[in-house]
DNA sequence: AGGACTTTGAATCATTTGTTTGACTCGAAT
DNA sequence: ATTCGAGTCAAACAAATGATTCAAAGTCCT
C-alpha cells in the first residue's frame, strides 16, 4: 500500500532501467567496451540482475540493438509501400525513396524514450563497429531483406544505373547516413561549433539533397581504353 | 656470422611481427576486441613481448594509428599544394581536391604491405570505433589541420555553399568515404558477390562522381515558411 | 495467515585481461 | 675470458570480467 511500487511492478522496472541504463552507456562508449556491472551500476541494480532478467549480457545486447532498428525497418517498409501504391506503376521519385528510408530514425526516437543524440549514436554503433557481424538473426535478416525492397525501388528510380553501379552508391549513401547519425557530435567538435545546431528536419534535408545529387549522377560512360600513366585517371 | 640474425636483428624482427599481427588483428575485430595474447599469439613471440617493445597496449594501438594515417594526411596535403600552385588563383576544380582527398589512401596501400582489404578496414576502424577520441594526439592534430586546409579549398570551389552547409556536405563526404572503406566486404556479403569485385582505381572514381554531384548539388533556398504538417517538407 | 511464486543481493566462481618480474640466452664489446 | 646488455621467456600478479549460487525478502493468490 504505501509501498510506491509492488515488487512485481519493481520486476518489470529494474528491467526497464537496466534497458536504458545499456542504451546510455552502449551508445556513449560502444556495446564492447562496457561491463555488466557498468549496467547494473547505472541501473541502480544489482551484478545479477542482467543474468537474471536477460540470461546473460549477449542477449541484453540483442534487445538493445533489436528495440529500434526493427521498427526502423519496418517503418522503412510501410513508407516505401505507401509511396508505391501512390506512385501506381511509375517509379517513385528519388527523393521521396530517401526520405522513407531515413526520416524512420526521426519518427521512432520521437516514439523512443531516447534523447536524439544518444538514439542516433546508438543506431550508428549497430553497423559501425563490426559491420553488422554482431547483429542478432532478426535484425540481419530483417535489414537484408529491407534492402533488397529498397534496392528494386531505387533501381526503378535510376534506370539508367547498372545493378553494380546502384549498389556502389548505395554503399556510399548508406556510409553517409550512418556516419552522419553516429559522428555528428565530432563534427560539432571538430569544427568547434560551426557546423551550427540545426533541426532534424534540416538535416534530412541536406541529407537527401547530397545523396540524391550523388545517386543521380549520370553513370560513366564504359573506360575508353587508353594508355596513361596508371596512377591518374579521368572522372 | 653464420648466424641469420643477430640478437638485435631479431629484436627489431619481433618488433616488426608484433606490429604486422596487431595490423591484422585490429584490422580484423578492432582495437578493443583484441588482447595482447591474441597478438604476441600470433607474432610468435612471448606475452611480455608488447610491453617490451611498446610499453603498454595502448602505445601499440597508437603507433599502430600513426604508422599509416599521418603518410596519408601528409600526403592529402602534398597533393592539395600542387593542385593549388597548379590552379593559380583559380580555385581548383571540385573533382581534383576529391581525388587529391582519397587517393592517398591508395597509394600509400601500395607503399605498404598490407593487403587493400586490411588497409582498408584499418584506416575505417580509426575513425569507426570512437569517433576519432581515440586517436593519438599527433594523430587528431594532423588530421584536424589537414581537414581545415581542406575545406578553405572546398569553399573556394563551392562558393555558392554557405559555411555550414558545406561542413555537414564535407561529412557526408567523409562518411561514405570510411564507410566504404571499412565495409566493403559487408556490401560483398550482403549482395551476395553482386557488387563485384571492382579496381581500386573504378571504386575510386565511382565515389568521386557520387560525392562531387552531392557536392555541387546547389544549396536550398532558405525556407520559405510556410505551415505544413510537421512531418513533411519538400526537398 | 500461509504457501507458491518472483525478485533481490552479497558472495563466490572461473576466466581473461594488461602488466611485471626475474632468471636466462647469447652475441658483442672490453 | 669476462662483462655487458639487449632480447626472450615462463611464471606470476592484481584487477576486471561474465556468470552462478543460494539464502533472504518481497509479492501474489487463496
Amino acid at each position: 500500500m504505501a509501498t510506491a511500487k509492488s515488487k512485481a511492478e519493481s520486476g518489470a522496472a529494474t528491467r526497464q532501467r537496466l534497458l536504458e541504463a545499456a542504451e546510455e552507456l552502449f551508445s556513449e562508449r560502444g556495446f564492447e567496451a562496457v561491463s555488466v556491472r557498468d549496467i547494473t551500476e547505472l541501473a541502480g541494480a544489482n551484478v545479477a540482475a542482467v543474468n537474471y532478467h536477460f540470461n546473460g549480457r549477449d542477449q541484453l545486447v540483442d534487445q538493445v540493438m533489436e528495440r529500434y532498428i526493427n521498427p526502423v525497418n519496418e517503418e522503412r517498409l510501410a513508407r516505401l509501400e505507401t509511396l508505391e501504391r501512390k506512385a501506381g506503376r511509375k517509379p517513385v521519385a528519388l527523393e521521396e525513396l530517401l526520405d522513407a528510408f531515413v526520416r524512420p530514425f526521426v519518427t521512432q526516437v520521437r516514439r523512443s524514450e531516447l534523447s536524439e543524440k544518444m538514439f542516433f549514436k546508438l543506431m550508428g554503433r549497430c553497423f559501425g563497429d563490426d559491420g553488422m557481424r554482431t547483429m542478432p538473426d532478426s535484425v540481419e535478416q530483417g535489414f537484408q531483406a529491407m534492402l533488397m525492397r529498397f534496392m528494386k525501388a531505387f533501381g526503378k528510380a535510376l534506370p539508367d544505373l547498372d545493378h553494380e553501379e546502384l549498389l556502389w552508391r548505395i554503399h556510399f549513401m548508406v556510409g553517409a547516413m550512418i556516419h552522419t547519425m553516429a559522428h555528428a557530435e565530432t563534427l560539432n567538435r571538430f569544427t568547434h561549433g560551426a557546423s551550427g545546431n540545426p533541426s532534424m528536419e534540416r538535416t534530412l534535408s541536406r541529407f537527401i539533397r547530397f545523396c540524391s545529387a550523388g545517386l543521380r549522377q549520370q553513370a560513366k560512360e564504359k573506360v575508353t581504353k587508353k594508355k596513361g600513366p596508371q596512377d591518374e585517371f579521368e572522372f
